[in-house]
DNA sequence: CGAATCTACAACTAGATGGTTGTAGATTTG
DNA sequence: CAAATCTACAACCATCTAGTTGTAGATTCG
């Protein structure tokens, strides 16, 4: 197969924990600078446990990591994880630039590889 | 705000069509060739309808186009929204990469903008 | 025409998702 | 120590999701 990223459930909870604008915008946030659960949460019309629920798909998709500091949790975004999604597209992308070439290829062939 | 992307509709729409592994199988399989939608179905072990639902998700992206030929619907993958869903994730990595730059900014100051 | 194929869509079910409230443990602060 | 703050987690609920089956409309083929 082309890519076994394509298959891993990997990719399944990383692009799942993207589909949400609350969890891109907290990816936004912490890969800015890191940020406790509650300083999240106030910015966002919703409880605290609802931001807490999403910073965990964030951390099961491995694109926020925690750190204790005293009583609160720092959040910060892991633009590794970012980077190998993006890596992820950029193979659908070469997925596509194959097929132009092997139509090139093709094409160029003297008179079909297909007698 | 950097990107109004990251707030949109679409993006839900994209990432959470990505996060599925037979609908990335037949992103992949469509941006190599065109192929109908009972083609594709006979590739995953669940009934057509529910392939034809996958496929409509992907069609709401615009990860995937639709095209009648005779009594067939030919499916294509788009490229195109493909690499908008890239750019998207490296503007989130441009958000981490300018936090360096303030950072390196900071610290190259001579003696600090906080008196 | 009649049969087979391809597609669309509705109705249903089990399970996941996104939100809520409430309770309890840890840690800082007065 | 006591109060306040931050976090974790359970229980609950409404809605969405991913699958199913079944029915019906187009289109091609014999």
């Amino acid at each position: 197969m082309v890519v076994d990223l394509l298959g891993a459930e990997w990719a399944d909870r990383v692009f799942h924990a993207l589909a949400d604008p609350t969890r891109r915008d907290i990816v936004v946030r912490t890969l800015e600078s890191e940020h406790s659960v509650s300083a999240l949460a106030r910015h966002y019309p919703m409880s605290f446990a609802a931001v807490q629920k999403h910073v965990a798909v964030l951390e099961a998709a491995g694109l926020v990591t925690k750190r204790r500091k005293g009583r609160e949790q720092l959040v910060r975004g892991d633009v590794g994880t970012v980077r190998r999604a993006s890596r992820l597209l950029d193979a659908l992308e070469a997925v596509w630039r194959d097929r132009v070439d092997r139509m090139s290829e093709i094409l160029a062939e003297p008179d079909g590889g297909t007698p």
